[in-house]
DNA sequence: GTCAAGAAAATTGTATCCAAAATCTAATTT
DNA sequence: AAATTAGATTTTGGATACAATTTTCTTGAC
């Protein structure tokens, strides 16, 4: 191992601190109950509970790309990475080829894996897709109709953000509480949407680092005042099976925030030239 | 390996014919030839041009599952398939995962990997999404404008359809030229939609065996003839620049193709019952 | 004969080893 | 001094060995 690649997990090994596997098998595994009345052949169907190696790395790779610890355009090394977390490079490979193919990384074969770099316009263009896919499920829903349970969810997420919103200004922790606003009403709008590949589609756009629920600005209380009053008027058009209006509402709900985002990377671009 | 292990490849050796690596590196690989121009240091950003293993394996058995010659639901061992196509593990279990997320197979850790199986639903809610995000490209493609040389892609897709219906009826060998034309147009809209993100999306839809566009019924003349026109009223719209109806007739477009595989598919269950 | 428990086999997950490719270093040539 | 090239080092791709888990098979009791 060289010099450089010593200095460079120093340099990293605070902002990967937490990084090392904690899900150590117990000492004796329990084996699976199994259920009796089951026919002799092909008791399949157990729950599978365990969580591989290659699968956590996968988690906190992805996690480490997502809170920005992991910069863009950084390179990965299987060697480097493997000593960090301490686990072989073969679970490393794995985890860098699937996080690939999330688009979180670039690979050159031969040469290796680097965090993907977002050029702005890229970046922007994610909300249109977001747009087009999150109207979908928005139409989609609507047509399917709710179940009460998911009814539930999305009223429950409305009345936080109405407590959030009532106060009439924001404080700095109602941003994650907003955030999980979101999340809950989106999630609702997905479940109720009940299309799987939809839903894998959308995470996809959400895997890319800045353009996260998280990053929106969440200080502008006007702009989160009327991003919930979308949230209310999709509940309304959804309850209503109003499929066209849930799904206009929901564009223009995600267009909004594409304009907010194009903003806010400009007003960063003109303040520093590299970004 | 065990005897069953054996059977089983004898019995799928045929489907697999020739999946067998084909790539082998030329002896003596010529050396990159290097611009002198360059400045001394980096001269990176050579063309990687070399193929990799895993990704020919993962080529070989997307084919395989697109043409169909792997059942859906069957199932896909490490070994077995190392054995068949002559190569060790490691190259098998890259492809396997990605072609996991991908979305072609199925995956329980510890229990190995699946050909996908498809319930008709989940199939028809693809369309769906294709037609969503088609929409999206095709409202893009006409934000954006096209180049000469997409138009003139276009174009020679649009002439070469109208030769095909220009004769009036439909023989066997058309099917293949019509989705030559198929692919043509949609990849110049695609091109001129310039959203990386998105091409990968629709990419993935079309990861759907029986849903890829080979599929459609193509015997059914006024259906071909109705399909075509949509296509130039979608060169007509994207050239007049008019997003909003670019956007509307892609998604008609789809839909009818929706309806289509669906009637299909029912006919088909109605028939037999399994499918 | 059915069911259960346990041993044996097979299969997946992880670690390590080797080879090929790329990168870096330094010497040689112009 | 700059450029080129040959060699050393690093790094990735692929093969194999080992461990852990699951599946299958066998044996025995009811």
């Amino acid at each position: 191992m060289s010099l450089y690649t010593i200095i460079s997990i120093v340099k990293r090994v605070d902002r990967l601190l937490i990084m090392r596997n904690t899900t150590k098998k117990t000492d004796k595994p329990v084996p699976a109950v199994k259920v009796s009345g089951v026919r002799s052949r092909r008791p399949v169907a157990a729950p599978p509970a365990v969580i591989t190696m290659s699968q956590s790395v996968t988690d906190r790779l992805r996690a480490a790309i997502m809170e920005g610890r992991l910069l863009p355009n950084e390179k990965l090394q299987e060697m480097s990475l493997s000593a960090m977390l301490n686990v072989s490079r073969t679970p490393i490979r794995a985890a860098l080829h699937g996080l690939t193919k999330e688009g979180l990384l670039e690979y050159v074969p031969n040469r290796g894996y680097s965090v993907r770099g977002l050029d702005t316009e890229r970046l922007i263009s994610v909300f249109d897709i977001r747009g087009s896919l999150e109207g979908l499920a928005a139409r989609l829903a609507a047509e399917n109709g709710m179940d009460d349970m998911t009814k539930a969810d999305f009223d429950s997420g409305l009345k936080k953000g109405d407590r959030i919103i009532g106060k009439g200004k924001l404080v700095s922790s109602d941003r994650d509480h907003f955030v999980e606003v979101n999340v809950c009403i989106h999630e609702a709008i997905l479940r109720a949407a009940d299309n799987p590949l939809l839903n894998d589609m959308i995470r996809l756009c959400q895997n890319i680092p800045i353009s996260s629920d998280r990053n929106v600005l969440w200080h502008d209380f006007d702009w989160v005042r009327r991003s919930h009053d979308d949230h209310h008027r999709l509940f309304d058009a959804i309850c209503l099976r109003d499929g066209a209006r849930a799904e206009q509402l929901m564009r223009e709900h995600v267009y909004v925030v594409k304009l907010h985002m194009k903003q806010q990377l400009e007003r960063a671009v003109r303040s520093t030239d590299s970004f």
